[in-house]
DNA sequence: ATATTAAGCGGAACGTTATTCCGTTTATAC
DNA sequence: GTATAAACGGAATAACGTTCCGCTTAATAT
């Protein structure tokens, strides 16, 4: 791959995230190559659907925020590591206005990136819960996928309620979890999916 | 008002209603003209935005289906006017592709729509449900808000599972309703919004 | 260093949509 | 019947996603 593609790939991508997140999803085309200094013809060379770029934005972003959860627990004690973990997740779906509409749309684009969603953010999680449990930091009764799934179901739910009040409900979920520290009964909770 | 104006009026409402059932709310205008026999400009005198007109077809789509609880309650027994709604208000709920999107898209247009569902639906449904129970042939612990939403839920989920399902669903809701008639227990199951 | 060339680029052009505008038609009041 | 204001139709406009192609340039061979 020529390095000016490479180039122009990554530029295209932190600028359609940055537009992403103050436009939403529905920013034009146009928008996005303006903004990082390129034709409409370059963002369709790489990413032949509008959607493709979608897909890509969220992508990286996820990994972003997976390969965050190997920092955060090298450089904090296991449950510090954990609670400012769940707040960076928080951060990720915030900004993500009216993607669920966009990922329920069947376009075939989006089909792949649930299980992707999955693959990277559930280990990510549940290598940071381990610890914290294995520290006595937090109990032990509580799936990594429930967790991840009930903090998108409350940023969604206080989607309209204000920027803060996500992040107070996942606070208090977090302090649920240091609430029965080692209390050892070995009781996994599963329900959703 | 005009003979012709309102004429038309009544002809774009039931044009746009049937184009909407086939072709989903994403329907373009200029395809509801087209087969309302009249021009784009006479759509927009009307209705200032796509958008306006959706919400006056789902109006008068609310509207009939709460007249036709009337018209039930004095053409059958009270249970089986009740159990005949019931289908009557899942018909109106299948044919309500892609709407659910539409209602949360931030439209000021559809801001007043869901106080005007409970205001007309709620109120038809409670007088089929007190008819059904004052004759004894349906319990008595079953709030009309919370069968409205747990229909609407139902009709919601199975959209995916083909047409029927939710007709199933619905009818085993109304068996369980039968169930226990006469019951005379004085508990209000309320529950959700 | 220079020539070659294919990958990559920009942006004009196209197709499809919602929406506006205005010359023409027509229902209504007198 | 005539006046006139309301209503009509559809061409024009605007905003979007997407395609296309002549020009530019990075990579490579010589």
């Amino acid at each position: 791959m020529r390095a000016d593609a490479q180039r122009n790939i990554d530029t295209l991508l932190q600028t359609a995230m940055a537009v992403f997140a103050t436009s939403g999803v529905d920013a034009p085309v146009r928008e996005i190559a303006e903004k990082a200094g390129v034709g409409v013809g370059t963002i369709y060379r790489h990413f032949p659907q509008r959607s493709d770029l979608i897909a890509a934005v969220l992508r990286r972003e996820i990994d972003a925020c997976a390969d965050a959860a190997l920092v955060l627990a090298a450089e904090h004690e296991p449950g510090e590591a954990l609670a400012r973990w769940m707040l960076r997740y928080v951060d990720f779906i915030a900004t993500k206005r009216g993607l669920a509409k966009a990922l329920h749309s069947g376009d075939p684009a989006f089909d792949t990136l649930p299980a992707y969603f999955r693959q990277r953010l559930e280990p990510a999680l549940r290598a940071l819960l381990e610890s914290a449990v294995a520290a006595g930091e937090v109990r032990a009764d509580v799936a990594a996928e429930d967790l991840l799934g009930a903090v998108a179901s409350l940023c969604m739910q206080a989607y309209e309620k204000g920027p803060d009040h996500a992040k107070r409900m996942v606070a208090l979920l977090v302090d649920g979890l240091r609430y029965r520290a080692s209390s050892a009964a070995p009781f996994s909770s599963r329900s959703a999916d």
